[in-house]
DNA sequence: CAATAATTAACCGAAAAAGTATAGTTTAAT
DNA sequence: ATTAAACTATACTTTTTCGGTTAATTATTG
C-alpha cells in the first residue's frame, strides 16, 4: 500500500521549486544534487511531470525545470497521478476484470473501497504546493 | 500504492467465514474453491491471519479454520496489518531512516502525510466484517 | 496405525521498481 | 557555424517484491 520512491521524489522535487521565488528554473543535475536524488532518476521523473504539465522544461544551454503552474495548483493528488498513473488502493476499482472473486461488481468489499478511496481522493486533492512550502519555510524559520 | 494480492484474498476469506454461522469451520481446499483462491496460497495467507488472532486453525482430520473474533471484531486495517505488515502510504512514515532528504523529520510532505495516514487508518478501523457481511447479505437478497 | 489437514521453510519465475547508459536534439553563446 | 550545456527518447540492467509452489513435517481423529 506503499507510494514509490519516484513519487516521493517527485513530491521533493515540486516542493523545493514551490519554496523558491516564483519562476525559478534550475538544472536537473543541480535538483538532483540538492535533494539527493539520482540524477538520472530524477530526469526521468520529471517527464511524467513534464507531460502531466506540472513541469516546464527548457532545453539547451541554460536550459532547466521549473514549475509550470502556481504552486497554489498543483496537489499531492496530482504528483501521484502524474507518476504513478493512478491512485487507486483496490485493483478492482481500476480495473474489474482483475478481481477473480466471480460476484459481478456485488461485493461489499467493493462498496467500503469506493468510499475510502473517493474520500482519501479528497484529501490528496486538498493539499496543495502552496500550503505545503509555506509550511516549509516555518521549519526553517525555527531551526 | 495499491493493496497486494494476498490482502484482497484475506478480505474474502474472512468475509466468507463472516458470512456463515457463527463459529463455521472449513478447510482451506473448501475455502479456496468456494472464493477462487489457489489453494496452496490460501494456506499461506492462513497463516497470517492466525498469527495476528483473526483465525484460528484446527490440524489433522476434521481440521479446518475458523473465525477466532466476532466479525464485529474484525476490521479491514487488521486484515490489512496482519497480511502487509504495515499499513504506511509514505515509507518514511514507517521508517524515517528510508528518506535520504536530510530534513530531520522537519519536512511538510511527511506533515501532511502523517494527517492523511491517520484518518485512512481511522477508516479503516471504522469498517468491520459484521458489516461487510450484512451487506453482503442484502446483495445476495436482491440477486 | 492410517488418513487427513495444517505448518514450516525453502524455493521459483515473473513482473515491477529503481536506477543507469547511450545516442540523440535543442539552444545560447562564442 | 561550432561548441558546450542542457533536456529527450529509448533501452538496458539490477534489485526487490509479488504471487505462487514444493516437499517434508507435525498434529489430530478414528
Amino acid at each position: 500500500m506503499k507510494l514509490n520512491q519516484a513519487t516521493d521524489y517527485a513530491f521533493r522535487m515540486v516542493l523545493y521549486l514551490a519554496s523558491m521565488p516564483e519562476g525559478t528554473k534550475m538544472t536537473g543535475a543541480a535538483l538532483a544534487e540538492n535533494q539527493h536524488i539520482p540524477e538520472r532518476f530524477l530526469l526521468k521523473i520529471m517527464r511524467s511531470l513534464t507531460a502531466a504539465g506540472i513541469m516546464k522544461s527548457y532545453r539547451g544551454v541554460d536550459g532547466g525545470f521549473a514549475l509550470q503552474r502556481h504552486p497554489s495548483e498543483i496537489t499531492l493528488f496530482d504528483i501521484i497521478e502524474a507518476v504513478e498513473g493512478q491512485t487507486e488502493l483496490q485493483r478492482c476499482l481500476h480495473d474489474m476484470s482483475s478481481c477473480t472473486r466471480e460476484c459481478g461488481g456485488m461485493c461489499a468489499i467493493y462498496g467500503a473501497f469506493s468510499d475510502i478511496q473517493h474520500q482519501l481522493a479528497e484529501r490528496l486533492k486538498a493539499i496543495n504546493f502552496e500550503g505545503l512550502a509555506e509550511q516549509e519555510r516555518t521549519f526553517h524559520a525555527n531551526k
